[in-house]
DNA sequence: CTGAAAGCGCTTACAG
DNA sequence: CTGAAAGCGCTTACAG
């Protein structure tokens, strides 16, 4: 490999006047001959400053952990994107990480921060972490910012903007004439979940509608919960004539459900899922879903750990907007059902 | 941070001993004594080696990159759990690369090494790489594996056992007494497509069987590759009565194209794709797959890149072997094909 | 405007 | 059996 002295050899200068040029200089410190010279060196010498070294010297690393719990889920691809190219842009490697490692294997994180292999964590918990778990993440001096999860507390956040998203989602169902509409939502204790939900329920009210309490689930987010919903959902009284489904993984178990009963998707029910992936168009009917800013949440996470970004804060990302996109699994209710049947399902006591 | 002075002092020894105590020592040439007395003040001050200058000295960096084209495949979740897995009990951190920046981005890679901020890359190429650019990767002194692509050429390759998994899948359907049988292909020129359709052919002979032309498509992994393949397949004047689907991407998009003609799997068409993953069990009706050890492909990658690791080698993980997941989407042939329509379909010239 | 020197925290021949 | 010393390749006060 070739090195700094090499540089300064060829070009006629101390090791520490090509340190200077190449950094792009502090003071500006040099004279234009022997900038031009040392720029010329390099480039022929192909130099490439060794990392370890740099590093070395000023405690910076130029390495991100981006921690996940699933990577198999809707928003990884997509965030992981944002998040790489604004790391590529900045020159920063990203280092992938599990969240489940978190508890396997305490020391693990606490590992790569001690030996100096990172200048910052990107973390989005597993659904319905509690509490004291982050307060374990908080001693280490490196910077932490939890995305995607919690929207307070003591380390630095940045979500996105559920409720818009849910909003979106209820005034199209809204538009199309639904009034019977029913939540399939995230985990009891999944932040993100509480926030749909909560957004959920405002956004009826503000529509003035009811949403019975049988219509709204709190299965979770994967493929199998969603499908576990879908059979609670079905087994109602009376049925909703439009779905929530506040992720598209469970929006896929949905309607599989849905079609196991030889009940038609939007004929008999609409569906509406959060987070546009792929799939989403290769399902039939393909999804109507709400597209979230999920690569401008990756990056954002990038930015949030640089050293210019001050002191804890609750960040939430809402540019570009959410976006409808519009398929063929959402359309006007049938006659089917005429009456208003969103009434809150005060069962008698047994 | 607690650094090894830190430690010998504590122990009252030089930090030479120290290094050798901890790094488990080449010739053990450490007293008993010496050896628990550095031990505990390790523990004690909670020492962890930093990973900048051990890196700078010994020019071993602890870190593999993976590239990979796709992070929304079907592949890559478990592969790179599987890779981060070993490299984990390694000590290894896994830097995550997309393979587009090769294309993009022609420094990315080469500066990553030159930087020398990896030991080896794990690379799975985009679907039909020239071969040109495989030579230019070999110019870096770094170890390189590619995996899931090629199986031969100047870099050591790991693949899976396209043909043991191909044979499991037409195997079945030839139990359930299917003779009409098409193909849903990778892209021309996909190694792994090349590789699957040649397994297929050849497990259709082994059978006594012939596939029509008609019935293979040659139009890629992705959902809409499927679809498109399906509506190719669907327009044939004869149809098959199953469908081996070379990756379950693709397989969403076949099935939701005979969702929308309003045709039945397995009813009127049998489906069986390579690869389980989640959503295979989140469709309707859920897919029968066939299960291949990616996780086992990732954790030899990181293997092939270990110091030990001899040459170019090419490798075929088949251990454990590919496996059949039965769900609902095979089933025996309905009596409406009656007629051994397997025939060449040779078109007269125009 | 530029160079000589120190030092980041390790590991490892080389002595003793 | 253990220590003193050199050096990995940088960056950056400090002189001049």
């Amino acid at each position: 490999m070739v090195k700094l002295s090499d540089v300064a050899a060829l070009a006629g200068v101390s090791p520490a006047a090509v340190s200077r040029v190449l950094s792009g200089d502090t003071t500006l410190r040099v004279s234009e001959g022997t900038r031009q010279r040392v720029m010329a060196a390099a480039q022929e010498l192909e130099y490439v400053p060794n990392h370890a070294a740099r590093s070395l010297r000023t405690s910076r690393t130029s390495t991100i952990a981006l921690v996940v719990p699933d990577v198999t889920s809707a928003v990884f691809a997509e965030l992981a994107r944002g998040a790489e190219d604004e790391a590529g842009a900045r020159g920063l490697a990203i280092v992938l990480g599990r969240a489940e490692r978190l508890q396997d294997d305490r020391e693990w994180l606490r590992r790569l921060v001690g030996e100096g292999r990172i200048d910052g964590v990107i973390l989005q918990l597993p659904d319905g972490t509690p509490p004291a778990d982050l307060e374990a993440l908080v001693v280490q001096e490196t910077p932490i910012v939890v995305i995607n999860s919690v929207d307070d507390g003591p380390l630095s956040t940045i979500v996105l903007d559920d409720a818009a998203g849910i909003g979106l989602a209820v005034d199209h169902l809204r538009q199309l004439g639904h009034t019977d509409i029913g939540l399939v939502g995230g985990l009891l204790g999944s932040a993100t979940g509480v926030r749909r939900e909560t957004a959920f329920r405002s956004a009826m009210t503000d529509a003035g509608l009811r949403t019975p309490e049988g219509w709204m689930t709190r299965l979770g987010y994967a493929g199998t919960d969603g499908r576990a919903a879908a059979i609670q959902l079905l087994e109602s009284v009376s049925l909703p004539t439009a779905l929530v489904v506040a992720n598209l993984n469970a929006a896929l178990g949905v309607l599989a459900e849905i079609h196991a009963r030889d009940l038609r998707v939007p004929g008999d029910i609409s569906i509406v899922a959060m987070h546009d992936v792929w799939y989403a168009d290769a399902t039939w009917p393909p999804i109507t879903t709400v597209r979230m800013p999920l690569s401008e949440l990756g990056a954002a996470a990038i930015g949030a750990l640089m050293p210019g970004a001050s002191g804890v804060t609750h960040t939430v990302i809402n540019s570009p907007p959410p976006q409808l996109v519009l398929r063929r699994s959402t359309a006007p209710p049938t006659s089917r059902h005429s009456v208003h049947s969103a009434v809150d399902s005060k069962e008698p006591p047994p």
